[in-house]
DNA sequence: CGTACTATTGAGTCCGTTCAAACGGGGTGG
DNA sequence: CCACCCCGTTTGAACGGACTCAATAGTACG
């Protein structure tokens, strides 16, 4: 399971075994397809096995927020098993492998192994963490840092399950949904985009992130990732790549801001 | 306990009694006291009897971004239970009355009462999916809907628990803290909130939000309290409050968007 | 061979910011 | 009691970032 290496004090390889027996056979669905609808009654939680969704709110006039992108390993509306129904609409970003599991079989999973259940609260906690710094990202950076920022968080997501190397990444988003993710314009988008390129920090490609110089687009972005709850072995590699220095822990024990 | 009003489905009073007991006696707090400092190890949650507290996030300059409030009748660091540190601040925006719970204590629930247990997560969600809602506030609006539907949820949420009447609300928020809440300058918020006045919405004079007329302020902020969870009866009675229509559910049934 | 959707670029406009200054109330100390 | 200061609110003016509108081109698809 790939949790294992982002989080390896997460699910042990029994309780990666068990969370596996729960689960359907993996389905694939093509991209851009709508894979729940805001507020439908939900009998089952999705797991991502291999490709990328966005979770998104819509205003009356129909424009697009994403308030979330989640991939392979991820399960990616955990919340439908305990509210019935979601706040936001999902979507496939690309073809995606997914794997249903019914609430009841949670429910006796709750019964039998109430630690592991209570690791599905973990999860759930990381994502409301992420969240936050979505907010922080949208309501304090300008917009190319707003942009550096979230092509960093993708890249250390990713690396940190190992889908990825260290100098590219897949990212299917269009221009027009990278605006929906960074809350502005795709004209706008186009245009930081093309100073990231020319700044040689990163292009982005038919779906494809190269990455010309890590340590600068984590700068720009004022990019943190102490907010993933990485383990730390994973965590030292991660603040590496990115050219960072200390830990949150040390942060706290050195004093105050 | 305050969550019965709100969230009737979420404890009986049984729960709530148990709830309780697993708590100290409250502290009374100080406004403008940070309770907590990101990543310090936390072996106690919180539960806010009175009061207001702000979680907040700072980057490398020291400004401040706001991440959610909490209200009275909130536990505001549940996650500190399960991940024993948290990645944000926390401060008291007012005099507040707070009790604590060891989570040996809550240990002790999971075991005892794993079904009450669940609904401390159902808690969380609920956060998580305020969450979503300010992503998509501070991503998609502009600044006077911005304000506009920060000042509605803010209404809705103290009304749903008898915090407040239909008219007027506590809003212990300098311009300041509002800007960093809505994610603009304190000198636009002025101005902003100069045109809310003018438009005879509300006015917020030390500390107390006055509504004059809530329907056109829920409508400026495209305002729609779905995403709280409120029992059936309360949601009914907002939706009245703000002028609404049609339930989620209703909107679902009728067809795509 | 049309019909989309996506990327790109230009020009003009407006929202929101930055920098500044003035005002008023509430505390404190002389 | 007054002087003083601090904090929050209010207002002005100028700048710049981000948006809107628009046009072009390239590409995938039926």
């Amino acid at each position: 399971m790939l949790l294992d290496r982002a989080y390896p004090d997460l699910f042990s390889p029994a309780e990666a075994r068990l969370m596996a027996a729960c689960a359907d056979a993996p389905v694939t669905i093509r991209g851009r397809t709508r894979l729940i609808q805001s507020w439908t009654p939900l009998n089952r939680s999705l797991y991502l096995n291999r490709g990328m969704v966005g979770r998104y709110c819509t205003d009356r006039q129909g424009r697009r927020q994403f308030v979330g992108i989640q991939i392979a390993g991820d399960y990616f509306d955990i919340a439908a098993y305990v509210m019935s129904r979601i706040d936001h609409d999902v979507v496939t970003l690309c073809d995606c492998d997914i794997s249903a599991t019914c609430h009841s079989q949670l429910d006796a999973l709750r019964d039998a192994h109430p630690r592991l259940f209570q690791k599905l609260w973990r999860l759930s906690l990381i994502d409301a963490s992420i969240h936050r710094y979505w907010i922080f990202r949208v309501g304090r950076l300008a917009g190319k840092a707003r942009l550096a920022n979230f092509l960093t968080e993708m890249f250390v997501r990713l690396h940190a399950r190992g889908l990825c190397g260290t100098d590219r990444y897949d990212l299917p988003l269009s221009q027009n949904e990278l605006a929906e993710v960074a809350g502005m314009t795709s004209v706008h988008v186009n245009r930081l985009l093309s100073e990231l390129r020319l700044d040689g920090m990163c292009t982005l490609t038919d779906g494809v992130v190269t990455v010309g110089n890590l340590p600068a687009l984590a700068r720009t972005g004022h990019y943190l990732p102490d907010y993933l709850y990485l383990a730390p072995a994973i965590a030292a590699e991660i603040r590496q790549l990115l050219g960072l220095r200390t830990s949150p822990v040390e942060r706290v024990a050195g004093g105050d801001a």
